[in-house]
DNA sequence: TAAAAAGCAGGTATTTTTATCTGTTTTTGG
DNA sequence: CCAAAAACAGATAAAAATACCTGCTTTTTA
């Protein structure tokens, strides 16, 4: 007698998540014992229940909890700390190496894009079960590239401070670090002192990266 | 005896359209008969079929066709014209009443976001069939406020071209100008040739006025 | 189908940003 | 209230972005 593996689902797109509970269902030794729109209240959801799902099948891009961001990738920080047992395969439309291996390194099992074959995630699943990882083509290329690159942690909850804050509204509004030191009466340099520090903070490349942690992170209004 | 409504499924991730349609397969007075995972190729493949939807689910995020952008609102405005018996209900990510209002107005019979419950495509499909729309609240809320303002013409970004899209995509997930050259297989110079039209095309000072437009015009999504 | 327009690739010079530091002031916790 | 941490200010070299060009190729359109 085959064992009935059980999954669970992270995904906020309530008609994506119902559609892949339905192909789920095509395969009668897989069955859902757990469900959630949203990442940030899956740890403590789980917690309470008396069935842990042995695969979870996470999306990448998950709602914010108010103005804190909560992705794919935090909740895989999250459940291999506090549910290490779970197998997790993240779902993306990202097909980008740098994110597969991104993911990967963060502690997840598999990857699987949006536009994979239903039978794929079914391999996907019973694979990352018997044998712990799910690693496909897509996936393997992508961390064979990234191998020797050290890669920034993500920065879980950035606290920035006051000045830090004025130096990000003002760099969103494209003014230049030259600019940004006359108006608050400090030097070029102080100015590029800040937005390092936000760099680090946010775990951001670059100015990219900062104007899209203060959007996401509800620090300037997108008119 | 009740009718059976024809369904037709324009959506690329494979995944996706696989769940709608087993979404779809709970109610039986619906049949799935047509699907594709692009738009460009949609009017011809109908023009061989023998049966044709009563009612076509397009997604509005469509690949392009070779370098030719082809959204769910290309499809409409050809689908209005060739078969303008077929109701049209546009499946999207966006919940901007910008967006809604237009593809209204483009000749959508309804329009839903991504996250709505099972229950409301099923609902939207029979009243776009029975009463010819299916109008709920957000896509009323939208029409009534875009009402008296008009429209841009169907290429929003008509003056941003492919090659420039792709771009400001990769400069949006913090990829420098070189790396966006590896990865294109192009000059860093040719890199911030783009880059410099796009800042000029875009009205933006430097990347940060691009990547605030990016995301105002929904060409990157915030995960 | 030929002329015109638009897109793409690339180059040089200059400005701005980013990485890595040091030292001073302001908060904060014991 | 004093020690320690955090915030702030600043500096330098290196990397990257931006301004301003030229010429080739593809696409439009008259």
């Amino acid at each position: 007698m085959e064992q009935t593996l059980k999954i669970g689902l992270v995904e906020d797109q309530l008609l994506f998540r119902t559609g892949i509970k339905a192909i789920l269902s095509s395969w009668n030794d897989l069955e859902v014992v757990f469900e959630s729109g949203d990442g940030y209240s899956v740890i403590d959801q789980l917690k309470t229940e008396a069935v842990i799902p042995d695969v979870m099948l996470v999306d990448l891009s998950l709602p914010p909890n108010g103005s804190k961001e909560y992705s794919g990738e935090h909740l895989t920080i999250d459940l291999c700390q506090h549910f290490p047992e779970i197998k997790i395969i993240i779902l993306s439309v990202h097909r980008d190496e740098n994110y597969i291996a991104r993911l990967i390194e963060t502690g997840a099992h598999g990857y699987l894009v949006k536009d994979s074959d239903p039978q794929e995630v079914y391999e996907a699943i019973t694979s990352v079960y018997k044998k712990g990882t799910y690693i496909n083509e897509l996936t393997l290329k992508a961390i064979q590239r990234n191998m020797g690159k050290k890669s920034k942690p993500l920065q879980q909850f950035a606290d920035i401070t006051k000045r830090e804050v004025e130096i990000l509204q003002l760099t969103c509004q494209q003014f230049t670090a030259e600019e940004i030191g006359q108006k608050l009466f400090i030097s070029v340099k102080t100015v590029n002192g800040h937005r390092n520090n936000l760099l680090q903070k946010t775990g951001s490349r670059n100015v990219t990266g900062l104007v899209i942690y203060a959007i996401k992170n509800g620090l300037v209004q997108l008119v």
